[in-house]
RNA sequence: GGCGGCGUAGCUCAGCUGGUCAGAGCAGUGGAAUCAUAAUCCACGUGUCCGGGGUUCGAAUCCCUGCGCCGCUACCA
């Protein structure tokens, strides 16, 4: 980060990830995308640069039609709603946004298409045939969420056919057992249906050189990219059978969406457009999207990194005429009292229940100096009381409080002269004339905790100051000493006050009111605000208490929530303790073994499988009955030397899509140390189809 | 199964490319002060830096290995 060249660049262009508008705003949004975007936002904008602030409601998609359905509305009324439930939660945090915008704006709509086309045109696109479940009583493509059934691993009914929610594997639609339609009730049928799909393998070359350039990213970002240029990039199918979205502008594609990966990213352009609309330049979107010398900044948690990091980039590198991701900040996720949030549980802080009790800066301040930055954090109440009380008002409150006190009762509540400065006075002054510039350099390199700490630690250092000088005793027997001490404190006042300004705005505000001045704090310049005193004689305002300590009853009603949440969920793990008990015995019973259907097979074609190195296809015959099995057996056996050959096969377990092929069984190898495979056979010939016990 | 992360004082965590790196905050103990939101300031930490090997003059920091959590992802033994 310290190489960001922060010269070079003439403006700023900062997004954070788009909320997806199934549901309110919780802490680790805020946390991973939100707060640490708004503060790096506001930093910038004390320093004068030229930015912006993008977002907006990510608003298309299967999860929002399914809500829509099972709420009786349209899937607009879900958006509308969560649109404004968002922009009505982000304002009252202080979230500045310059534009708040929605995927669902016709703007947006405009603009994914033409986004679209251009990528259609340039050939980026290729039509594939893929098999999907059809409803055929809703007449609809089910995508993967529309479909339920039973999870092929855990046997747990209610399983999505993206994941089971019950043990957390995802899945493919088509392993689920019995499926049903989640809308009707009624068993799919599988069907062929066409989609386009973008040739992202013909972007990796040119993604890795530009991701090498990127020495100054995250760690965490450019891991998780290496990783997938390892696997190499392929093909992402960039339409859906859906009603719920943007139309693809393609002829004969006219009754499918665009599939929202796609074009929700297309919203931080659209978003820009809007905001250049609503101020009166409609042409100062370019300013920030095709000018080289934009600095384009992506605030988002780590579970956008890949989406972000390569396959944005990958379609603006398609598009072409826009900029690149300069800085992708990721955050990690926030824990809560060391679990994970679950919305679906209710295990989450929401922000609108979080406001009803307390102001937005404590949480401000507590999410930057405990922000997930490289790891994982982990937010509990009792800390976030502690801090409150510790640090905010005891630390930073109280120095407020007890300069403009003592302001008010020994000099009438006006800024005193400055004298002769001591060694103390000078090292204050020093402290103080250097502290935007190190907690600006914090701000730059996305190091909000370093930030936070070191914005208490000026107040720390200013209680030990306002201590050593005992300004209560010199206003007695120094009355010199004792004014230029609270001039001083004063001084330190007003620049703790454009210092917290990012993190703490609303208490910024405050006392830039109590100091007695009329203008916005917010429009202070950052630069040299150590070293601007205000003058004496300066009439300060009314002090009052900056950060109310949290009591222990105000928390303790949110922390038994969450246990309760936290001990209903044991209960239930422990009466579905069937599978730790099978877990513990040391061997399986008869039973369980005689579930497994062993039977000879006799290897009737076998073909490797393109583009893969262990996968081999094999048609199989189990004594009349034909199947097809994909086996990962390629390294070790070639096709001819099985064809015609008896094998062992599990012929009862779940059939599995693999590479897209389906294989409806497994075959028996042995594996060696070396990881060298020999496959099982018979001793002497038996039929084809022959059980095995 | 593969890839990746994490494991440092009672608690929450800093410690980048190896040599004042054994640290901070909170809690705890003692003291100073009393202007202030019973707030502030000062002093005090003998921790097997998860275990075991190795490289090195020297490792919490690099390599290997074991254990324990966690994340991502699978090409069906």
């Amino acid at each position: 980060m310290k190489s960001a060249d922060q010269k070079s660049y003439q403006r700023l262009l900062v997004t954070s990830a788009l909320p997806y508008a199934n549901g309110p705003i919780h802490l680790g949004h805020l946390a991973g995308a939100y707060l640490p975007a708004d503060v790096y936002v506001r930093y910038q904008r004390a320093r004068k640069r030229d930015v912006i602030f993008i977002c907006g409601t990510d608003e298309h998609g299967v999860p929002i039609s399914i809500i829509a359905e099972k709420a009786g509305i349209t899937p607009q009324q879900l958006v509308d709603r969560f649109w404004a439930d968002h922009f009505d939660t982000f304002s009252r945090f202080g979230i500045s946004f310059d534009n708040f915008s929605r995927t669902s704006a016709a703007i947006h709509h405009q603009t994914a298409k033409e986004f679209f086309k251009v990528i259609y045109d340039k050939n980026y696109l290729v039509e594939r045939t893929i098999q999907q479940f059809y409803c055929t009583s809703c007449n609809r493509f089910l995508a993967d969420r529309f479909v339920e059934g039973t999870c092929p691993h855990c046997k747990q009914a209610g399983a999505r056919g993206d994941q089971c929610e019950t043990c957390g594997s995802s899945l493919e639609q088509t392993e689920l057992i019995d499926p049903y339609c989640k809308v009707c009730g009624r068993t799919p049928v599988l069907r062929e249906t066409r989609h386009l799909f973008i040739k992202l393998n013909e972007f990796q070359q040119k993604l890795e050189t530009w991701l090498k350039g990127k020495k100054h990213w995250k760690k965490n970002v450019l891991k998780y990219c290496r990783g997938w240029f390892k696997k190499g990039l392929g093909e992402r199918a960039v339409t859906r059978d859906l009603s719920w979205g943007i139309p693809v502008p393609v002829e004969g594609y006219e009754d499918k969406v665009i599939y929202v990966w796609f074009e929700a990213p297309i919203g931080y352009i659209s978003a820009t457009k809007e905001w250049a609309d609503k101020i009166g330049q409609p042409d100062r979107w370019q300013d920030y999207w095709c000018r080289d010398d934009t600095q384009l900044v992506h605030f988002i948690g780590k579970d956008n990194i890949v989406f972000h990091a390569v396959i944005w980039p990958a379609m603006l590198m398609g598009h072409g005429q826009f900029v690149l991701p300069a800085e992708i900040p990721a955050n990690e996720f926030l824990n809560i009292h060391g679990e994970k949030l679950s919305t679906s549980r209710n295990y989450a802080v929401w922000l609108g229940e979080y406001l009803e009790q307390f102001p937005p800066d404590p949480l401000r301040y507590y999410l930057s100096v405990n922000a997930p930055e490289t790891k994982d954090a982990d937010f509990t109440w009792e800390e976030f009381q502690q801090r409150n009380n510790s640090e905010l008002a005891d630390i930073l409150g109280n120095f407020v409080n007890r300069t403009l006190t003592f302001a008010r009762k020994q000099y009438a509540g006006r800024v005193p002269p400055c004298h002769d400065l001591d060694a103390l006075d000078e090292s204050m002054l020093a402290d103080l004339k250097q502290a935007p510039e190190k907690i600006g350099q914090l701000f730059e390199q996305f190091e909000l905790r370093k930030a936070a700490y070191a914005l208490i630690d000026v107040a720390r250092t200013a209680n030990k100051y306002f201590n050593d000088q005992e300004p209560w005793r010199s206003v007695r027997e120094n009355p010199q000493k004792g004014q230029t001490t609270i001039h001083i404190c004063i001084q330190v006042v007003k620049t703790l006050t454009v210092l917290m300004a990012p993190i703490l705005p609303f208490s910024a505000e405050k006392v830039w009111k109590m100091l007695g001045l009329a203008d916005d704090v917010h429009e202070q310049p950052w630069d040299g605000c150590g070293e601007r005193p205000l003058s004496a004689g300066h009439e300060l305002g009314l002090e009052e208490i900056l950060f109310k300590k949290i009591e222990d009853k105000q928390v303790q009603p949110e922390i038994d929530r969450l246990r309760s949440i936290l001990a209903e969920d044991k209960g239930q793990t422990m009466s579905s303790g069937e599978n730790q008990k099978r877990k513990q015995a040391p061997g399986i019973v008869y039973d369980d073994f005689a579930r497994v259907e062993l039977r000879v097979a006799r290897v009737v074609s076998a073909a490797r499988v393109e583009k893969t190195d262990k996968l081999m296809q094999l048609k199989i015959d189990l004594g009349g009955e034909e199947r097809q099995i994909v086996a990962g057996i390629a390294q070790h056996y070639q096709p001819d030397e099985l064809i015609g050959r008896q094998i062992v096969v599990v012929a009862n377990l779940q059939p599995a899509i693999v590479r897209g092929i389906e294989s409806k069984g497994m075959l028996l190898a042995a594996e060696d140390a070396d990881g060298k495979l020999a496959l099982l056979t018979l001793d002497r010939p038996a039929a084809d189809g022959a059980k095995i016990k």
